[in-house]
DNA sequence: AAACTTTGACCGAAA
DNA sequence: CTTTCGGTCAAAGTT
C-alpha cells in the first residue's frame, strides 16, 4: 500500500472515529460481534474532547524511529487547562493533553498484505482518568505496546506468520505482517510482529517484558544460524491466549518482539511504578471510551475469552529516557488478503472476519488508544 | 508455597 | 520416509 493509501486509511480512521456511534453499538453485549468493537474506539474519540489534529497524522516524511523528543503533556490539571484541556478535579474529569511532539512517530499499517508507514508529527488527545479500572480501550485484542528499553512492539494477530522486520534499518521500526501461509494455530503459529528496535538498549529497570501485562516464559530457542536466541512467553492471565516471542541479542538488546493472539482481558493494574504515588499515580487511568464498553472485560471475568481480533498488530515503542516519548508505531494487518488462508477450517483460531477495512480502522483506533494509555501510565 | 525460569525433550510441519 | 526447524511441554531449579 502506498503512503497515500496509508494516509487515507488514517483519515478514514479518524473520520470514522469521530462519527457518533449509535448507542446500541456501544452496548456491552454487542461486543460479541466484531463490528461492535468499533463502538469503543469511536466512543473514545468521540466522548472526549479529543482533538486529533489532522495535520498530525500522515506525514510523508521519512519514518524516524526515535527522535527522542519532546513528549509533552501536562501533568497537572491546571496546566491542562491552559492547553485547552478541561479539568474537573473533583470528578476525575481531568483531561490530559498528550502531545506526541515533533518528532515523528511512525505508524505502520498493513492491510491486505501491504504495509504502509507514515509518520505523524504530533498527535494530541485528551484523556480522562477513570476510576476503577475500566479502561476500556484495552480490551481488545489488539495491542499496543510500550516497551521501554527494548523497542517493544506489540501486535496481535495471527494468521500471519511473522515477518521479521528489518532490524535497525533506518532506525525506524518497520512493521510488516503479511502473507500468511497457512496459519497454524497451534503449532507454530501465526504471530504477528512488528517492530523492533533499531537499537535500543535496555535500560536499567524494566524487564524485558514490561509492557503492562504479565508474562511467563515457557521456552527459549537458539534460532538457526547463530541468530539471537528467541524466548517464548505466554500471558499469565487465566484463559488469555496471548503469547509473544522476543529475540534479544547477547548484549540484551531486543531485536524483535512478536505477539500472537489477543488479550482477553484488560491490562492488569500496574503496580506503583517508581514515582511516589502522586495522588493519581497508581490509579488507573483510562481513556474515556465512551460509556460502558466493558463487554470485553466482562467476558474476561466470566472466563470467557472474548473474541479475538482479526489481524492487527501495533507496536508502540517509547524511548523512556528522560521521559520522552519517542515513538509510536501501529501496525495493522487487515484480513481479506488472499493469502490469508481462507481454507482455514479452524474458525476458532484467529478469525479474520472479513471486515477488512472496518477491522483495520477499529484496530488502529484501539491500538492508538492503547498506546496512548501506555504513555499515559508511563508518565504518571 | 506460589510464580516464574531454565532447559532439554517432544512434536508437528515443512523440506 | 528422514531430517530439520520452530514452537511447546514440563521437570527441575530460582526467587
Ligand atoms: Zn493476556
Amino acid at each position: 500500500m502506498s503512503l497515500a493509501s496509508g494516509s487515507s486509511l488514517f483519515s478514514s480512521l479518524l473520520n470514522s472515529s469521530l462519527k457518533p456511534m449509535t448507542p446500541s453499538s456501544l452496548s456491552p453485549v454487542a461486543a460479541t460481534s466484531p463490528s461492535s468493537y468499533l463502538g469503543v474506539p469511536s466512543g473514545f474519540f468521540l466522548n472526549s474532547p479529543t482533538h486529533l489534529t489532522p495535520s498530525l497524522f500522515p506525514s510523508p516524511t521519512t519514518t524516524r524511529a526515535f527522535p527522542s523528543q519532546p513528549f509533552s503533556w501536562m501533568a497537572t490539571p491546571r496546566e491542562n487547562q491552559e492547553q485547552g484541556g478541561v479539568v474537573n478535579d473533583e470528578q476525575r474529569q481531568y483531561n490530559f493533553d498528550f502531545t506526541f511532539q515533533p518528532t515523528a512517530s511512525t505508524v505502520t499499517a498493513t492491510m491486505a498484505g501491504d504495509t504502509t508507514t507514515t509518520s505523524f508529527m504530533q498527535a494530541s488527545m485528551l484523556m480522562t482518568p477513570l476510576e476503577g479500572d475500566s479502561y476500556n480501550c484495552e480490551h481488545y485484542p489488539w495491542s499496543y505496546q510500550e516497551p521501554s528499553m527494548d523497542a517493544a512492539t506489540r501486535s496481535a494477530d495471527f494468521t500471519t506468520p511473522f515477518e521479521r522486520t528489518s532490524s535497525g534499518v533506518s532506525g525506524a521500526a518497520a512493521a510488516a505482517s503479511m502473507t500468511t501461509p497457512a496459519a497454524d494455530v497451534l503449532g507454530s503459529g501465526g504471530y504477528s510482529q512488528v517492530a523492533q528496535g533499531g537499537g535500543f538498549r535496555q535500560q536499567s529497570g524494566r524487564r524485558s517484558s514490561d509492557d503492562g501485562y504479565n508474562w511467563r516464559k515457557y521456552g527459549q530457542k537458539q534460532m538457526k544460524g547463530s541468530e539471537n536466541p528467541r524466548s517464548y512467553y505466554k500471558c499469565t492471565f487465566p484463559g488469555c491466549p496471548t503469547k509473544k516471542k522476543v529475540e534479544q541479542s547477547p548484549d540484551g538488546q531486543v531485536t524483535e518482539i512478536v505477539y500472537k493472539g489477543a488479550h482477553s482481558h484488560p491490562k492488569p493494574q500496574q503496580k506503583a511504578r517508581g514515582r511516589a504515588a502522586s495522588g493519581a499515580a497508581a490509579s488507573s487511568y483510562a481513556l474515556h471510551c465512551g460509556g460502558t464498553n466493558d463487554a470485553y472485560s466482562a467476558g474476561a471475568l466470566s472466563g470467557t475469552p472474548v473474541a479475538t481480533p482479526e489481524n492487527s498488530s501495533a507496536s508502540f515503542g517509547d524511548d523512556e529516557v528522560n521521559g520522552v516519548c519517542s515513538s509510536l508505531q501501529i501496525s495493522t494487518n487487515a484480513a481479506g488478503g488472499e493469502d490469508l488462508d481462507e481454507d482455514e477450517p479452524d474458525s476458532k483460531r484467529w478469525r479474520k472476519d472479513g471486515d477488512g477495512e472496518a477491522g483495520s480502522i477499529r484496530d488502529v483506533s484501539l491500538l492508538l488508544c492503547d498506546a496512548i494509555m501506555q504513555v499515559f501510565e508511563t508518565f504518571v
